[in-house]
DNA sequence: CTGAAATTTCATTTTTTATTGAAGCGCTTG
DNA sequence: CAAGCGCTTCAATAAAAAATGAAATTTCAG
């Protein structure tokens, strides 16, 4: 029986150690605040990349799906990590890393950390009302506690315009 | 035919409405720093009980398992967020939370974003010399953004104590 | 316009993560 | 020193999150 010929199938054309531990370095990064794998497998290919990349070439050398592609790509989009540059007689997208990696940060904090601190805040004024029902020396518990909790929050929160700033530079 | 009796079962003893916003307020906190549902759940119970609770009595008023309790309160202790007081004449742990919540922050940088910090200005390290061996166009672009990277990377890390001493005050 | 290429969307599947609860360990105490 | 209570562990299960890929939509060249 004759041996078939080499698959015609997939195996992703491999990476480079480079690109491999820029892929590595990414996905921890961007787990960190909250994105997923395959974001940071695409931006750190394509951070690596000295030209600029199609969905279908990083669909390829990574080795993950259409739909992650363009997901992926439209988190990186929405946060500014990535932006598309015209290539002259292609009609795709192509896309390069951009290297403000501050933009992330700041992405970061204005849209999970400062929205989950005004929602705490908000709801520590409801736990007040709540407690303010209750039996004298439970009360003084919780008012106390609720105080301290306040307190500390907000003093996280008028930290994060410096932090900003000091990330920004 | 006769009504049942009240079902023996489970129903855990409901939770009052301070101690429900207590609970999410405390899961979604919890989560931003990496820690499951579970975990956010027994502090905020904790954060507004004015007595030390038994592991039991977090299973019960959570509707959570043995497993779940145990594990969570393992990490509270953990992190420092939570400490057992003596109950004289009952053989079981009891548990209150500490209110110095600059500990979890704390421990977050400590423990998470530091190391990955390091990680990742180790990992630059290695793509340099990687990139060290490329052919001379690709080698300047490839250089130009480790070393952006790290000058970023640095500057964060540079903040962390700062960041520290503001949060403990 | 038309048709094919490029991309997005989303129901389904896969993978990952968290929870459960029974087995078992060690401490206390009767 | 045995019996039971409190707790931890961990293999099995359930729940949540991410990836897949085919269908729908958009874009654009001819």
């Amino acid at each position: 029986m004759q041996v078939a010929p080499a698959m015609l199938e997939s195996e992703p054309e491999s990476l480079s150690a480079l690109e491999v531990e820029s892929i590595e370095l990414f996905i921890g990064f961007f787990k960190l605040i909250g994105l997923q794998k395959s974001v940071g497998e695409i931006y750190g290919l394509l951070f690596v990349s000295s030209r600029a990349l199609a969905m279908d070439d990083i669909m390829t050398r990574l080795g993950i799906s259409l739909g992650a592609a363009s997901q992926g790509l439209k988190v990186l989009r929405s946060v500014g990590a990535v932006k598309s540059v015209y290539m002259p007689g292609d009609r795709r997208d192509h896309y390069v890393a951009d290297l403000e990696l501050s933009k992330f940060a700041t992405a970061f904090i204005q849209e999970e950390l400062k929205p989950r601190l005004d929602r705490a805040l908000e709801r520590i004024g409801t736990m007040e009302s709540l407690a303010s029902g209750m039996e004298s020396a439970e009360r003084a518990i919780a008012e106390e506690r609720l105080e301290r909790l306040k307190h500390w929050l907000e003093r996280g929160e008028s930290m994060l315009p410096w932090l900003l700033k000091f990330l920004v530079k």
